[in-house]
DNA sequence: CGGGATGTTGAGGCAAGTCAATCTAAGTGG
DNA sequence: CCACTTAGATTGACTTGCCTCAACATCCCG
Protein backbone atom coordinates (compact mmCIF):
# COMPACT_ATOMS: atom_id res chain seq x y z
CA UNK A 1 0.00 0.00 0.00
CA UNK A 2 3.03 2.35 0.73
CA UNK A 3 5.02 3.87 -2.15
CA UNK A 4 7.63 4.64 1.01
CA UNK A 5 10.94 4.95 -0.43
CA UNK A 6 12.63 4.81 2.24
CA UNK A 7 12.36 3.44 6.49
CA UNK A 8 14.40 3.99 9.36
CA UNK A 9 14.16 4.65 13.18
CA UNK A 10 13.24 8.58 13.93
CA UNK A 11 15.05 10.19 16.12
CA UNK A 12 12.23 12.26 18.45
CA UNK A 13 15.24 14.54 20.18
CA UNK A 14 16.51 16.54 16.87
CA UNK A 15 12.83 16.08 14.90
CA UNK A 16 12.49 19.41 13.49
CA UNK A 17 8.91 19.29 14.64
CA UNK A 18 9.04 17.94 18.29
CA UNK A 19 8.33 21.80 19.77
CA UNK A 20 5.18 22.27 17.35
CA UNK A 21 2.55 19.69 16.96
CA UNK A 22 1.40 17.04 19.18
CA UNK A 23 5.04 16.53 20.44
CA UNK A 24 5.08 19.44 22.14
CA UNK A 25 2.38 18.54 24.44
CA UNK A 26 4.36 15.36 25.50
CA UNK A 27 6.76 15.21 28.37
CA UNK A 28 10.43 13.59 27.52
CA UNK A 29 9.55 10.01 28.73
CA UNK A 30 6.04 10.27 26.81
CA UNK A 31 8.11 11.36 23.21
CA UNK A 32 10.72 8.49 24.29
CA UNK A 33 7.75 6.01 24.38
CA UNK A 34 6.09 7.26 21.41
CA UNK A 35 9.13 7.11 19.29
CA UNK A 36 9.05 3.23 19.83
CA UNK A 37 5.68 2.95 18.05
CA UNK A 38 6.63 5.46 15.09
CA UNK A 39 8.97 4.57 11.63
CA UNK A 40 9.99 7.02 9.41
CA UNK A 41 8.77 7.35 6.47
CA UNK A 42 9.92 9.37 3.30
CA UNK A 43 7.88 9.42 -0.32
CA UNK A 44 8.30 11.21 -3.41
CA UNK A 45 6.64 13.90 -4.91
CA UNK A 46 3.15 13.34 -6.46
CA UNK A 47 2.67 10.12 -4.77
CA UNK A 48 -0.56 8.70 -3.08
CA UNK A 49 -0.38 8.38 0.59
CA UNK A 50 -3.98 6.78 0.83
CA UNK A 51 -6.83 6.52 -1.23
CA UNK A 52 -10.54 7.63 -0.30
CA UNK A 53 -12.63 4.80 1.17
CA UNK A 54 -9.32 2.63 1.42
CA UNK A 55 -8.82 1.14 4.81
CA UNK A 56 -5.32 3.23 6.37
CA UNK A 57 -3.84 1.48 9.63
CA UNK A 58 -1.59 4.62 10.53
CA UNK A 59 -1.79 8.02 11.67
CA UNK A 60 1.17 10.16 10.17
CA UNK A 61 3.06 13.56 12.08
CA UNK A 62 4.55 15.43 8.69
CA UNK A 63 7.70 16.46 9.34
CA UNK A 64 8.54 17.36 6.02
CA UNK A 65 7.14 18.34 2.73
CA UNK A 66 3.85 19.18 2.25
CA UNK A 67 0.19 16.67 1.03
CA UNK A 68 -3.02 17.95 -0.13
CA UNK A 69 -6.25 15.84 0.77
CA UNK A 70 -8.82 15.65 -1.89
CA UNK A 71 -12.08 13.78 -2.70
CA UNK A 72 -13.17 13.41 -6.31
CA UNK A 73 -16.55 13.60 -6.91
CA UNK A 74 -19.16 10.82 -8.94
CA UNK A 75 -18.90 13.75 -11.35
CA UNK A 76 -15.58 14.26 -11.80
CA UNK A 77 -15.17 17.29 -10.23
CA UNK A 78 -12.22 17.12 -7.35
CA UNK A 79 -12.33 19.12 -4.45
CA UNK A 80 -9.20 19.98 -1.98
CA UNK A 81 -10.20 19.66 1.69
CA UNK A 82 -7.26 20.95 2.44
CA UNK A 83 -3.04 21.27 2.30
CA UNK A 84 -0.88 20.10 5.51
CA UNK A 85 2.74 20.47 6.15
CA UNK A 86 5.57 20.60 9.26
CA UNK A 87 3.96 19.69 12.04
CA UNK A 88 0.54 18.71 10.69
CA UNK A 89 -1.52 15.33 10.97
CA UNK A 90 -2.68 13.10 8.89
CA UNK A 91 -5.29 10.09 9.20
CA UNK A 92 -8.15 9.27 11.06
CA UNK A 93 -8.38 7.53 14.72
CA UNK A 94 -11.02 5.44 13.59
CA UNK A 95 -10.76 1.82 13.48
CA UNK A 96 -11.56 0.00 9.92
CA UNK A 97 -12.94 3.42 8.79
CA UNK A 98 -12.07 4.18 4.92
CA UNK A 99 -10.32 7.18 4.64
CA UNK A 100 -12.42 10.23 3.60
CA UNK A 101 -10.17 11.86 1.44
CA UNK A 102 -7.12 10.77 -0.83
CA UNK A 103 -4.02 11.70 0.59
CA UNK A 104 -1.33 12.78 -2.09
CA UNK A 105 2.25 14.36 -1.73
CA UNK A 106 2.55 17.70 -3.63
CA UNK A 107 6.39 17.80 -2.44
CA UNK A 108 8.94 15.28 -1.31
CA UNK A 109 7.56 14.23 1.96
CA UNK A 110 9.04 13.12 5.50
CA UNK A 111 6.65 11.37 7.97
CA UNK A 112 6.41 9.80 11.12
CA UNK A 113 4.74 6.61 10.82
CA UNK A 114 2.31 5.44 13.93
CA UNK A 115 0.24 2.52 13.67
CA UNK A 116 -3.38 3.55 14.35
CA UNK A 117 -4.44 1.13 16.90
CA UNK A 118 -1.07 1.83 18.80
CA UNK A 119 -1.39 5.07 18.75
CA UNK A 120 -5.42 5.30 19.79
CA UNK A 121 -4.41 3.02 22.86
CA UNK A 122 -1.87 5.81 23.90
CA UNK A 123 -3.98 8.83 23.28
CA UNK A 124 -6.57 6.77 25.56
CA UNK A 125 -3.64 6.17 27.89
CA UNK A 126 -2.34 10.03 28.09
CA UNK A 127 -5.47 12.37 28.51
CA UNK A 128 -3.11 15.32 28.41
CA UNK A 129 -1.90 14.81 25.13
CA UNK A 130 -5.47 13.33 24.39
CA UNK A 131 -6.90 16.57 25.27
CA UNK A 132 -4.52 18.47 23.04
CA UNK A 133 -5.32 16.41 20.21
CA UNK A 134 -9.03 17.47 21.21
CA UNK A 135 -8.17 21.42 20.91
CA UNK A 136 -6.28 20.64 17.86
CA UNK A 137 -9.39 19.03 16.52
CA UNK A 138 -11.77 21.76 17.49
CA UNK A 139 -9.25 24.00 15.61
CA UNK A 140 -9.91 22.15 12.48
CA UNK A 141 -13.19 22.07 12.83
CA UNK A 142 -13.03 26.08 12.91
CA UNK A 143 -11.04 26.51 10.28
CA UNK A 144 -12.88 23.98 8.39
CA UNK A 145 -15.96 26.66 9.23
CA UNK A 146 -13.81 29.42 7.73
CA UNK A 147 -13.33 27.83 4.72
CA UNK A 148 -17.22 27.12 4.17
CA UNK A 149 -17.73 30.80 4.27
CA UNK A 150 -14.84 31.19 1.93
CA UNK A 151 -16.51 28.94 -0.24
CA UNK A 152 -20.51 29.72 0.16
CA UNK A 153 -20.23 33.48 0.26
CA UNK A 154 -17.04 34.71 -1.43
CA UNK A 155 -15.86 36.08 -4.97
CA UNK A 156 -13.12 34.37 -6.82
CA UNK A 157 -11.38 37.62 -6.28
CA UNK A 158 -11.97 37.12 -2.08
CA UNK A 159 -11.27 33.64 -2.45
CA UNK A 160 -7.76 34.13 -3.73
CA UNK A 161 -6.38 37.05 -1.67
CA UNK A 162 -7.88 34.60 1.85
CA UNK A 163 -5.54 32.21 0.67
CA UNK A 164 -2.64 33.69 0.04
CA UNK A 165 -2.79 35.77 3.22
CA UNK A 166 -3.29 32.40 4.99
CA UNK A 167 -0.81 30.42 3.16
CA UNK A 168 1.86 33.73 4.29
CA UNK A 169 1.10 33.02 7.98
CA UNK A 170 2.05 28.77 7.68
CA UNK A 171 5.01 27.20 6.83
CA UNK A 172 6.44 30.39 7.26
CA UNK A 173 10.87 30.52 7.80
CA UNK A 174 12.23 33.22 9.80
CA UNK A 175 14.89 34.16 7.89
CA UNK A 176 12.57 35.23 5.11
CA UNK A 177 10.71 38.01 3.89
CA UNK A 178 7.38 37.25 5.74
CA UNK A 179 5.32 38.72 2.64
CA UNK A 180 6.99 35.93 -0.02
CA UNK A 181 4.49 33.09 -0.47
CA UNK A 182 5.84 30.07 -1.63
CA UNK A 183 2.39 28.08 -2.73
CA UNK A 184 4.08 25.09 -3.82
CA UNK A 185 0.69 23.99 -5.27
CA UNK A 186 0.29 23.99 -9.08
CA UNK A 187 -2.97 26.69 -10.11
CA UNK A 188 -4.98 23.50 -10.46
CA UNK A 189 -4.63 22.40 -6.83
CA UNK A 190 -5.11 26.06 -5.93
CA UNK A 191 -8.53 26.12 -7.85
CA UNK A 192 -10.02 22.71 -6.42
CA UNK A 193 -9.22 23.80 -3.36
CA UNK A 194 -10.93 27.53 -3.25
CA UNK A 195 -13.98 25.95 -5.56
CA UNK A 196 -13.49 27.55 -9.04
CA UNK A 197 -11.72 26.70 -12.08
CA UNK A 198 -7.87 27.12 -13.07
CA UNK A 199 -8.79 29.30 -15.61
CA UNK A 200 -10.72 31.94 -12.49
CA UNK A 201 -7.68 31.75 -10.28
CA UNK A 202 -5.25 32.61 -13.36
CA UNK A 203 -7.45 35.08 -14.77
CA UNK A 204 -7.26 36.84 -10.70
CA UNK A 205 -3.36 36.37 -10.19
CA UNK A 206 -3.59 38.72 -13.62
CA UNK A 207 -6.22 40.89 -11.89
CA UNK A 208 -3.96 41.23 -8.64
CA UNK A 209 -0.76 41.97 -10.72
CA UNK A 210 -2.33 44.44 -12.45
CA UNK A 211 -3.62 46.25 -9.56
CA UNK A 212 -0.36 45.80 -7.75
CA UNK A 213 -1.48 43.75 -5.17
CA UNK A 214 1.02 41.06 -5.52
CA UNK A 215 4.18 40.23 -7.81
CA UNK A 216 5.13 36.76 -8.78
CA UNK A 217 8.63 35.87 -9.04
CA UNK A 218 7.88 32.32 -10.42
CA UNK A 219 4.95 29.75 -10.50
CA UNK A 220 5.10 28.69 -7.36
CA UNK A 221 6.09 31.56 -5.05
CA UNK A 222 4.11 35.20 -4.85
CA UNK A 223 5.45 38.53 -3.18
CA UNK A 224 2.46 39.72 -1.80
CA UNK A 225 2.79 44.01 -2.54
CA UNK A 226 -0.58 45.01 -0.62
CA UNK A 227 -1.52 43.65 2.58
CA UNK A 228 -4.04 45.74 3.94
CA UNK A 229 -5.85 45.54 0.29
CA UNK A 230 -6.04 41.79 0.17
CA UNK A 231 -7.02 42.04 4.36
CA UNK A 232 -9.71 43.77 3.15
CA UNK A 233 -10.86 41.67 -0.03
CA UNK A 234 -10.49 38.37 1.71
CA UNK A 235 -12.62 40.20 4.88
CA UNK A 236 -10.01 39.93 7.72
CA UNK A 237 -10.41 42.38 10.08
CA UNK A 238 -6.83 41.06 11.14
CA UNK A 239 -3.92 39.13 9.74
CA UNK A 240 -5.26 35.21 10.06
CA UNK A 241 -3.11 33.34 12.64
CA UNK A 242 -1.63 30.21 12.01
CA UNK A 243 -1.98 26.61 13.79
CA UNK A 244 -1.60 23.24 13.23
CA UNK A 245 -3.91 20.95 11.17
CA UNK A 246 -5.29 17.60 11.35
CA UNK A 247 -6.51 16.16 8.21
CA UNK A 248 -8.45 13.36 7.32
CA UNK B 1 -25.28 36.90 29.03
CA UNK B 2 -27.94 33.87 28.54
CA UNK B 3 -31.49 34.64 27.97
CA UNK B 4 -32.23 31.30 29.75
CA UNK B 5 -35.91 31.11 30.70
CA UNK B 6 -35.31 28.30 33.60
CA UNK B 7 -32.67 26.63 34.91
CA UNK B 8 -33.19 23.42 37.30
CA UNK B 9 -30.82 20.49 37.95
CA UNK B 10 -30.80 17.52 35.27
CA UNK B 11 -31.53 14.16 35.88
CA UNK B 12 -29.83 12.13 33.64
CA UNK B 13 -31.19 8.98 34.36
CA UNK B 14 -34.36 10.08 32.19
CA UNK B 15 -32.77 12.21 30.12
CA UNK B 16 -33.43 11.69 26.74
CA UNK B 17 -30.07 11.52 25.15
CA UNK B 18 -28.32 9.35 27.80
CA UNK B 19 -28.09 7.05 25.44
CA UNK B 20 -26.26 8.75 22.59
CA UNK B 21 -24.47 11.56 22.51
CA UNK B 22 -21.19 11.74 25.03
CA UNK B 23 -23.16 10.74 27.81
CA UNK B 24 -23.07 6.97 26.18
CA UNK B 25 -19.39 6.55 26.37
CA UNK B 26 -19.46 7.32 30.41
CA UNK B 27 -20.04 4.82 33.58
CA UNK B 28 -23.11 5.59 35.45
CA UNK B 29 -20.71 6.62 38.22
CA UNK B 30 -19.11 9.10 35.76
CA UNK B 31 -22.32 10.65 34.66
CA UNK B 32 -23.16 11.15 38.39
CA UNK B 33 -20.40 13.19 37.95
CA UNK B 34 -21.47 15.13 34.77
CA UNK B 35 -24.59 15.64 36.68
CA UNK B 36 -23.37 17.44 39.17
CA UNK B 37 -21.31 19.91 37.03
CA UNK B 38 -24.36 20.37 34.81
CA UNK B 39 -27.36 22.58 35.06
CA UNK B 40 -30.82 22.51 32.85
CA UNK B 41 -31.29 25.31 31.00
CA UNK B 42 -34.43 26.30 28.50
CA UNK B 43 -34.38 29.24 25.33
CA UNK B 44 -37.31 30.43 23.65
CA UNK B 45 -37.50 30.01 19.75
CA UNK B 46 -34.82 32.72 18.28
CA UNK B 47 -32.87 33.19 21.11
CA UNK B 48 -28.99 33.83 21.08
CA UNK B 49 -26.95 31.72 22.70
CA UNK B 50 -23.78 33.26 22.24
CA UNK B 51 -22.85 35.83 19.68
CA UNK B 52 -19.81 34.75 17.19
CA UNK B 53 -16.17 36.62 18.64
CA UNK B 54 -18.08 36.71 22.53
CA UNK B 55 -16.12 34.74 25.25
CA UNK B 56 -18.30 31.72 26.26
CA UNK B 57 -18.10 30.06 29.49
CA UNK B 58 -20.25 26.72 29.07
CA UNK B 59 -20.15 23.95 26.68
CA UNK B 60 -23.60 22.18 26.00
CA UNK B 61 -25.14 19.30 25.23
CA UNK B 62 -28.77 19.78 23.35
CA UNK B 63 -31.86 17.51 24.67
CA UNK B 64 -34.34 18.85 22.55
CA UNK B 65 -34.91 21.14 19.89
CA UNK B 66 -32.66 22.53 17.48
CA UNK B 67 -29.86 25.38 16.85
CA UNK B 68 -28.31 26.97 13.89
CA UNK B 69 -24.70 28.14 14.03
CA UNK B 70 -23.31 31.11 11.30
CA UNK B 71 -20.92 33.78 11.06
CA UNK B 72 -22.20 37.30 9.45
CA UNK B 73 -19.54 38.27 7.33
CA UNK B 74 -17.98 41.87 6.80
CA UNK B 75 -20.03 41.93 3.56
CA UNK B 76 -23.45 41.06 5.44
CA UNK B 77 -23.43 37.75 3.63
CA UNK B 78 -24.16 34.96 6.28
CA UNK B 79 -22.91 31.73 6.22
CA UNK B 80 -24.86 28.73 8.25
CA UNK B 81 -21.86 26.34 9.31
CA UNK B 82 -24.45 23.69 10.33
CA UNK B 83 -27.56 22.60 12.49
CA UNK B 84 -27.21 20.92 15.81
CA UNK B 85 -29.78 19.16 17.62
CA UNK B 86 -30.35 16.31 19.86
CA UNK B 87 -27.49 14.88 21.02
CA UNK B 88 -25.38 17.35 19.54
CA UNK B 89 -23.10 19.65 21.51
CA UNK B 90 -22.40 23.01 21.35
CA UNK B 91 -19.26 24.81 22.38
CA UNK B 92 -15.47 24.73 22.50
CA UNK B 93 -13.69 23.94 25.07
CA UNK B 94 -11.18 26.39 24.87
CA UNK B 95 -10.36 28.68 27.19
CA UNK B 96 -10.68 32.81 26.56
CA UNK B 97 -11.41 31.96 22.99
CA UNK B 98 -13.82 34.05 21.77
CA UNK B 99 -16.98 31.83 19.95
CA UNK B 100 -16.36 31.21 16.27
CA UNK B 101 -19.88 31.36 15.75
CA UNK B 102 -22.72 32.97 16.22
CA UNK B 103 -25.29 29.71 18.23
CA UNK B 104 -29.08 31.11 17.55
CA UNK B 105 -32.20 28.35 18.80
CA UNK B 106 -34.42 27.36 16.12
CA UNK B 107 -36.93 25.67 18.24
CA UNK B 108 -37.86 26.01 22.01
CA UNK B 109 -34.54 24.56 23.47
CA UNK B 110 -33.43 22.25 26.13
CA UNK B 111 -29.77 22.31 27.00
CA UNK B 112 -27.58 20.40 29.65
CA UNK B 113 -24.99 23.29 30.14
CA UNK B 114 -21.41 22.59 31.66
CA UNK B 115 -19.39 25.58 32.88
CA UNK B 116 -16.32 24.87 30.30
CA UNK B 117 -13.38 24.91 32.77
CA UNK B 118 -15.03 22.49 34.82
CA UNK B 119 -15.84 20.03 31.59
CA UNK B 120 -12.49 20.02 30.71
CA UNK B 121 -11.31 19.10 33.68
CA UNK B 122 -13.59 16.45 33.74
CA UNK B 123 -12.12 15.49 29.94
CA UNK B 124 -8.70 15.56 30.96
CA UNK B 125 -9.54 13.13 34.19
CA UNK B 126 -11.16 10.58 32.14
CA UNK B 127 -9.32 9.91 29.10
CA UNK B 128 -11.82 7.49 27.70
CA UNK B 129 -14.25 10.61 27.61
CA UNK B 130 -11.83 12.99 26.02
CA UNK B 131 -11.51 9.97 23.34
CA UNK B 132 -15.03 9.69 22.48
CA UNK B 133 -14.90 13.06 22.26
CA UNK B 134 -12.19 13.27 19.61
CA UNK B 135 -13.62 11.08 18.11
CA UNK B 136 -16.66 12.79 17.67
CA UNK B 137 -14.64 16.19 16.47
CA UNK B 138 -12.98 13.92 13.58
CA UNK B 139 -16.63 12.63 12.88
CA UNK B 140 -17.49 16.40 12.65
CA UNK B 141 -14.35 17.04 10.56
CA UNK B 142 -15.10 14.90 7.76
CA UNK B 143 -18.70 15.89 7.47
CA UNK B 144 -17.53 20.05 7.27
CA UNK B 145 -15.15 17.97 3.90
CA UNK B 146 -18.41 16.94 2.82
CA UNK B 147 -20.24 19.89 3.57
CA UNK B 148 -16.75 21.73 1.52
CA UNK B 149 -17.51 19.48 -1.96
CA UNK B 150 -21.21 20.74 -1.71
CA UNK B 151 -20.62 24.30 -0.98
CA UNK B 152 -17.62 24.01 -3.47
CA UNK B 153 -18.25 21.52 -6.30
CA UNK B 154 -22.01 20.98 -6.32
CA UNK B 155 -25.14 22.75 -8.50
CA UNK B 156 -27.86 24.23 -6.42
CA UNK B 157 -30.25 21.18 -7.27
CA UNK B 158 -28.03 18.58 -5.91
CA UNK B 159 -27.21 20.80 -2.89
CA UNK B 160 -30.90 20.48 -2.02
CA UNK B 161 -31.12 17.31 -2.66
CA UNK B 162 -27.79 15.88 -0.42
CA UNK B 163 -29.30 18.77 2.30
CA UNK B 164 -32.72 16.58 2.33
CA UNK B 165 -30.92 13.26 2.18
CA UNK B 166 -28.63 14.53 5.49
CA UNK B 167 -31.74 15.29 7.48
CA UNK B 168 -33.66 12.88 6.23
CA UNK B 169 -31.14 10.61 8.49
CA UNK B 170 -30.80 13.07 11.50
CA UNK B 171 -33.53 13.38 14.20
CA UNK B 172 -35.45 11.08 12.98
CA UNK B 173 -38.27 9.39 14.98
CA UNK B 174 -38.89 6.08 14.80
CA UNK B 175 -42.71 5.95 14.50
CA UNK B 176 -42.49 8.05 11.17
CA UNK B 177 -42.53 7.60 7.45
CA UNK B 178 -38.38 7.29 7.00
CA UNK B 179 -39.22 9.83 4.17
CA UNK B 180 -40.54 12.30 6.04
CA UNK B 181 -37.96 15.11 6.60
CA UNK B 182 -39.27 17.88 9.34
CA UNK B 183 -36.46 20.80 8.06
CA UNK B 184 -37.80 23.10 10.85
CA UNK B 185 -36.15 26.42 9.63
CA UNK B 186 -37.25 28.85 7.14
CA UNK B 187 -35.58 28.81 3.36
CA UNK B 188 -33.24 31.45 4.46
CA UNK B 189 -31.39 29.19 6.77
CA UNK B 190 -31.30 26.60 3.90
CA UNK B 191 -30.01 28.83 1.98
CA UNK B 192 -27.27 30.19 4.14
CA UNK B 193 -26.28 26.96 4.82
CA UNK B 194 -26.53 25.86 1.29
CA UNK B 195 -24.50 28.80 -0.08
CA UNK B 196 -27.17 30.34 -2.21
CA UNK B 197 -29.96 32.11 -1.92
CA UNK B 198 -33.39 31.57 -0.27
CA UNK B 199 -35.17 32.31 -4.17
CA UNK B 200 -33.00 29.42 -5.57
CA UNK B 201 -33.60 27.38 -3.07
CA UNK B 202 -37.21 28.14 -3.79
CA UNK B 203 -37.21 27.50 -7.69
CA UNK B 204 -35.23 24.07 -6.64
CA UNK B 205 -38.04 23.32 -4.61
CA UNK B 206 -40.83 23.81 -7.37
CA UNK B 207 -38.34 22.25 -9.32
CA UNK B 208 -38.38 19.21 -7.77
CA UNK B 209 -42.36 19.06 -6.85
CA UNK B 210 -42.52 19.40 -10.94
CA UNK B 211 -40.21 16.43 -10.98
CA UNK B 212 -42.05 14.48 -8.30
CA UNK B 213 -38.95 14.07 -6.30
CA UNK B 214 -40.45 15.52 -3.15
CA UNK B 215 -43.78 16.49 -2.00
CA UNK B 216 -44.27 19.27 0.30
CA UNK B 217 -47.15 19.19 3.57
CA UNK B 218 -46.25 23.08 4.45
CA UNK B 219 -42.99 24.88 4.44
CA UNK B 220 -41.56 23.10 7.58
CA UNK B 221 -41.85 19.62 5.91
CA UNK B 222 -41.06 17.56 2.85
CA UNK B 223 -41.83 13.67 1.78
CA UNK B 224 -38.83 12.60 -0.62
CA UNK B 225 -41.04 10.85 -3.45
CA UNK B 226 -37.88 9.43 -5.02
CA UNK B 227 -34.83 8.79 -2.96
CA UNK B 228 -32.99 6.91 -5.63
CA UNK B 229 -32.71 10.04 -7.81
CA UNK B 230 -32.14 12.21 -4.89
CA UNK B 231 -29.52 10.02 -4.20
CA UNK B 232 -27.83 10.17 -7.37
CA UNK B 233 -28.29 13.77 -7.75
CA UNK B 234 -26.32 15.03 -4.40
CA UNK B 235 -23.98 12.43 -5.56
CA UNK B 236 -24.38 9.68 -2.50
CA UNK B 237 -23.77 6.36 -3.75
CA UNK B 238 -25.64 4.85 -0.45
CA UNK B 239 -27.89 7.13 2.26
CA UNK B 240 -25.53 9.07 4.14
CA UNK B 241 -25.13 7.37 8.21
CA UNK B 242 -26.00 10.02 10.74
CA UNK B 243 -23.69 10.98 13.77
CA UNK B 244 -23.50 12.73 16.69
CA UNK B 245 -22.18 16.81 15.80
CA UNK B 246 -20.17 19.54 17.98
CA UNK B 247 -21.09 22.80 16.94
CA UNK B 248 -18.47 25.69 17.67
C1' DC C 1 -59.36 40.21 10.09
C1' DG C 2 -55.12 42.74 9.20
C1' DG C 3 -50.29 43.26 8.70
C1' DG C 4 -45.60 41.70 9.06
C1' DA C 5 -42.82 37.85 8.01
C1' DT C 6 -41.99 34.37 4.82
C1' DG C 7 -42.27 32.21 0.34
C1' DT C 8 -42.86 32.25 -4.85
C1' DT C 9 -42.26 33.80 -9.44
C1' DG C 10 -40.39 36.63 -13.21
C1' DA C 11 -37.02 39.67 -15.84
C1' DG C 12 -32.53 41.04 -16.48
C1' DG C 13 -27.58 41.16 -15.33
C1' DC C 14 -23.18 39.29 -14.09
C1' DA C 15 -19.51 36.26 -12.21
C1' DA C 16 -17.63 32.33 -13.33
C1' DG C 17 -17.74 28.12 -16.21
C1' DT C 18 -16.66 25.97 -20.71
C1' DC C 19 -14.20 25.41 -24.76
C1' DA C 20 -10.39 26.38 -27.42
C1' DA C 21 -6.16 28.70 -28.94
C1' DT C 22 -1.81 30.13 -27.60
C1' DC C 23 2.11 30.81 -24.73
C1' DT C 24 5.64 29.30 -21.42
C1' DA C 25 8.62 26.29 -18.78
C1' DA C 26 10.69 22.06 -18.03
C1' DG C 27 12.36 18.11 -19.50
C1' DT C 28 14.17 14.52 -22.89
C1' DG C 29 16.84 12.49 -26.26
C1' DG C 30 19.54 12.88 -30.54
C1' DC D 1 23.44 22.31 -27.27
C1' DC D 2 19.28 22.46 -29.60
C1' DA D 3 14.84 20.59 -31.66
C1' DC D 4 11.00 18.24 -29.86
C1' DT D 5 7.60 17.01 -26.44
C1' DT D 6 4.59 17.70 -22.74
C1' DA D 7 2.36 19.71 -18.77
C1' DG D 8 0.90 23.84 -16.98
C1' DA D 9 -0.52 28.68 -17.42
C1' DT D 10 -2.68 32.41 -19.82
C1' DT D 11 -5.97 34.71 -22.61
C1' DG D 12 -10.19 35.26 -25.37
C1' DA D 13 -15.10 34.30 -26.93
C1' DC D 14 -19.09 32.51 -25.63
C1' DT D 15 -22.47 30.29 -22.43
C1' DT D 16 -24.87 29.57 -18.17
C1' DG D 17 -26.37 29.10 -13.40
C1' DC D 18 -27.30 31.91 -9.99
C1' DC D 19 -27.87 36.56 -8.06
C1' DT D 20 -30.40 40.88 -7.79
C1' DC D 21 -34.32 43.45 -7.75
C1' DA D 22 -39.10 43.71 -7.81
C1' DA D 23 -43.84 42.22 -7.71
C1' DC D 24 -46.96 39.27 -5.84
C1' DA D 25 -48.76 35.39 -2.96
C1' DT D 26 -49.22 33.07 1.29
C1' DC D 27 -48.76 32.02 6.03
C1' DC D 28 -49.15 33.04 10.73
C1' DC D 29 -50.23 35.23 14.95
C1' DG D 30 -52.01 38.87 17.53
Amino acid sequence: MFCATDTVRPDCRHCIVRHISLCSHTSTRERAELQALSKRRRFDRSQVIYNQDDPVDNVFVITRGMVKLYRDAPNGKRQITGFLGSGDILGSIKYRAGAHCTAESITELDVCAFQKELFSEFLQDHSALCFAMLVMAMDEIEAQYDHSILLGRKLAPERLAAFLLLLSRRWKRDDEDPDLVYTLMPRNDIADHLGVTSETISRTFTRFKAEALIRTLDNKSVLLKNVPRLQQLAGFEEMPSHRMSIGL
